[in-house]
DNA sequence: GATGAATGAGTCTTCATTCAT
DNA sequence: CATGAATGAAGACTCATTCAT
């Protein structure tokens, strides 16, 4: 299978104006996110989402450049999805009367449960998280929201002389690091109820590190 | 006339007996690892691999069933390696006298080292993992291993009333997860201080974690 | 969203719509036969039969899933033909005058002539015939037409009390094998004279053995 | 599979003088007819012949200069064994006092019986034989020494006054050719039941078209 | 804009045969 | 003489992408 170069300068790709442009351009996505969920990236062909989404092969490559465009959109919308979910449980305008305890346990179940989010592509974006420099983008975006909360709540929460005496610019990578792919993990291969038992640990393990007893 | 070998045996795999043998089998391997590590797995041919190693493509075929089986048992020798250099540090022979925080801490650090062991391979078994059963066995090898000898360390700890109360089933799990991702990301995309300054980190979380104050 | 279709049709066999598309099926088959026919099966490659089109690899793959499936393709279109110039022979409309030796006599010659028709594909087929089962299907189609043809025309000839008395199940077989054997026989390896004599000693033989004297 | 180049200068093949070297060739040839039987002459490799000959590949080699000359020879010794058995039916010898109807009779049983020599191995020659002038070869000295003895048989029998007149020179091969395809025909895709009729009126035909009434 | 037929470079894999040991 | 490791040409087949209609 060769390997596409990144990319190059012609960009067919249209900007969707047009009602039918845009569901053509949603059905291709739609088709997309089926296949790859159910046979990964490389086991999908063009002319299977084509097939899919009811248009030519030709058709497809009018609104994306190639392949990969079609996944890193994709990705790009996940992506979003996920941090969204969680990154609003971070929301200071909550914070105010809860207890921070239960914020940072609500942030923990927040990454676990967002797992469930799409899981095929997720599993593609780990997969070519390390092949391809293309693929971390998205990812890192995640983590970068993700991180950017986690230190915001940890100055409040400073603030308010809650917190242990620690880096919390390294803390903050750590804590990410450790619940996600805790969280992936648990959700990859572990039953439904171990899966709560890890959250639980988790949320344990980082409470006691973040906050003073 | 002479006993007949059954005919379904197919075992196109070559058993090295003469010194040449082993020789080219070595060669193979060796050219394996550095076009894995240069180029990824899926970009590494056959018939690159049979030319770096200086032999005809007929000739690998006869050591391996497959490219996968090359990267199979690289895979497996490299697992090997990095969870021997793990274990090591977690053998009850050396605590008699240590402190436990120390053993733990070395333990930790010694994950985070292991990650500069061949480091190409370690990245494509990620790769290989999200996408092939197969290639999950290695992987979870040394995570077997590794927890095995946690959960030993932790039963003598807590014969001596070290530990905190715990679920000690999920913990090595979570444990485990933390310090191996916070490793893997740490070698990967952070610079030589911003490492250590993880690894501190990761042990300050984890020592908290499971020691009683 | 378009209705999806079932992921797991696989067909990537083209149904010629287009005017083109119908020319270049016709193109491949046109050069496939030429080249059966005079390098035989095993030593056609499909790269040549795409050159020899005019087309790519690729194209062809498009409309037959595999090289068998060409030579099949042929085989059925050759086997129709065959069967249709001997069926016509025995066609009980063109009898009711005729006299029915003279109607056997020229079932004989037609099988005898009809070895003629694509002599290399008919050579071909008898090569497969006892490799490949698959292959026995077209052969036996033809066999099947003509020894229905037989049978009937049998029925019709014993009606009239000129047939001897014989187990036509059997007879039908022997007979069948008897004149096509002579036939191939003859046309692969004997000069034109000869082979009119042994149409004739065949047909001979034939009669003496169904009519009474 | 390269085809091979028929017979080249070198005759690496040695005379076996010495007992060792008789038992060498043996197994290989034992070896051959097995696998060639069980799964065709394509399908299988000089390796296979080899090692259940329980020899090395080379060895094979230094008795035979390719996999051709080993069918072949396999060949000539299954065909003479077949034209044996069939030519002594019509040893003149035996005709003496016998009736010649049941030598007739008699030589059409032993063509059919003898299909069940080494069932593969006329599988194999069957179907060379369209391919390959080489194995033509032993196909028609079959057919020549049988054609020999029916000529023989015929002109006895002409002595007597028992043969109507008839082209003996095509009749012969039209009667060599009825019997042995219809001798193929009913052991290749017959029941043993149908077999015996077949037989049967195979021989009637062939006995009301030798002889007078 | 849409289409889908055409492309062909690129992969893996097999196996008869040779020849250094 | 025997061995079996090494060879490498050859073949079937795939699929992302293009472009004439």
């Amino acid at each position: 299978m060769p390997e596409l170069k990144p990319l190059t300068e012609r960009r067919p790709v249209r900007i969707p104006q047009q009602a039918r442009s845009r569901r053509t351009r949603g059905a291709i996505l739609e088709a997309a996110v089926t296949s790859f969920e159910e046979q990964g990236f490389d086991e999908t062909t063009t002319a299977l989402i084509a097939r899919q989404a009811g248009i030519g092969v030709g058709t497809l490559y009018g609104y994306f450049r190639d392949k990969e465009e079609i996944l890193l959109e994709l990705l790009d919308t996940t992506v979003a999805e996920v941090a969204d979910g969680i990154v609003a449980q971070l929301d200071p305008q909550h914070w105010n009367d809860a207890d921070p305890r239960d914020i940072a346990r609500g942030l923990i179940d927040a990454i676990f449960h967002t797992q469930a989010l799409r899981p095929g592509l997720q599993r593609i974006m780990w997969e070519r998280y390390f092949k391809d420099e293309e693929f971390r983008r998205p990812f890192e975006a995640i983590r970068s929201r993700i991180r950017e909360a986690i230190l915001q709540f940890a100055d409040a929460a400073a603030e308010r002389g809650l917190l242990r005496d620690i880096d919390r610019e390294s803390a903050s990578f750590v804590i990410l690091n450790a619940v996600h792919w805790n969280a992936t993990q648990a959700f990859l291969f572990a039953s439904e109820p171990e899966r709560d038992a890890r959250a639980s640990e988790t949320a344990d393990m980082v409470l006691r590190y973040v906050f003073r007893d």
